[in-house]
DNA sequence: CATCCTATAGACAGATCGGTCTACTCGATC
DNA sequence: GATCGAGTAGACCGATCTGTCTATAGGATG
């Protein structure tokens, strides 16, 4: 791996797990076993390395997530579900400190700060893809549904971050539901893929 | 003011906009018009000062919180729906930078640190109230309820943060008044209580 | 008036911060 | 073999960080 590729990937795994302002470009170079020139030859500042670790994280976890989602299922309203399962494995891992572009909102607060704007970038794409499994799916307001999902499953993150209690994802996991059977019922053209919501209402795990 | 109270008011404000670790003391001190010795004769560190800063945030903010719940709406059902129409007012004034207790999560990630600890606090305290609300309501599971809606509520808290969009409070009030419908018809043992909920699902403002 | 407590102003220490610079090594290419 | 670019090691700079120290002022209480 290159050193570029070192400095990107222990920037992304520290910045996550520490926070951005309290782990020094030091620590960074020691991890990474990088010289400080060499940093500096590929970034500006450490702000441009902080976006390039944004970016990256932003391209894996996306395709992490999308093909955790279509792995466990097969249909587009089991996908919906399955978002919740998704988001249940990953609260559970030790290596879960919430969600990494709202971590670093805390810390650059501004809207136009420029890894804040990388952070909203993230979630703009991340409901995009909420949003095309929820028209594949047939419902009347993809979009509205979309957003209802994912403000649960934002939700049930940061309460299983703070609190530590991943249960919170099993009671948007319920709600989810409930918003699915809604939106489906509502002028869902394929009443028989919504057959999978009149399922229990329990976790699937 | 005594300089003990002006020390935590302006710690709140700065650590909160700014963030804990980008706010230095000497920025406090000088906001609040104290000397530093005056700060260390009351607090051992600055990680206690900012503990002091959170415990207060936490009174003001869910008193605050409870008081306009209970101004906007009259009856429980009417203060479940109205927790959401607080949270709009909130997220759409100028000095919101997203949910205090969650921001210090991200910079404390450790879960048995004291900081990240008084946020878990804040959150249980916070839920409390709604299951309160939820069980003076007629919920048959207000556990439940209160759980689903507060999840609803982080989330599009969060979401407002991330990309600035308020709209996200109408897309979880809208699932809200569902997940709340469905609670009280389980096993409300007041089904007039209820009638709020069959009325049209638009944000009331 | 004397004493005591609180608070102020500001110097100071030791560490760490982001960032720059020089000197050197190594490997590939001409 | 000479050259060049990328990388390394580490000194170095000015700024900033948390926290401690001294000296002094003012106000309340004895």
């Amino acid at each position: 791996m290159s050193p570029r590729e070192r400095l990107i990937e222990t920037a992304a795994e520290l910045f996550y797990r520490r926070g951005c302002h309290a782990v020094g470009i030091d620590t960074i170079l020691a991890e990474a076993g990088v010289a400080k020139m060499t940093l500096y030859r590929h970034f500006r500042s450490k702000d441009e390395l902080l976006l390039a670790a944004l970016r990256r994280m932003d391209e894996r976890f996306r395709n992490d997530f999308m093909a955790a989602v279509e792995r466990r299922a097969a249909t587009p309203v089991a996908r919906l579900d399955a978002l919740f399962d998704v988001v249940r494995d990953w609260v559970r891992g030790k290596d879960f400190f919430g969600c990494p572009f709202i971590n670093v909102t805390a810390e650059f607060a501004a809207q136009d700060d420029p890894v804040h704007a990388a952070a909203a970038e993230h979630k703009r794409l991340a409901l995009a893809f909420i949003e095309r499994l929820a028209a594949e799916a047939g419902a009347a307001d993809p979009r509205g549904l979309a957003r209802a999902l994912k403000v649960l499953l934002e939700g049930c993150t940061v309460l299983a971050q703070v609190t530590g209690q991943s249960e919170f994802v099993d009671d948007a996991q319920l709600a989810g539901r409930l918003v699915l059977r809604e939106a489906l019922r509502a002028g869902g053209p394929a009443p028989a893929s919504g057959a999978e919501c009149a399922a229990p209402l329990r976790p699937t795990r």
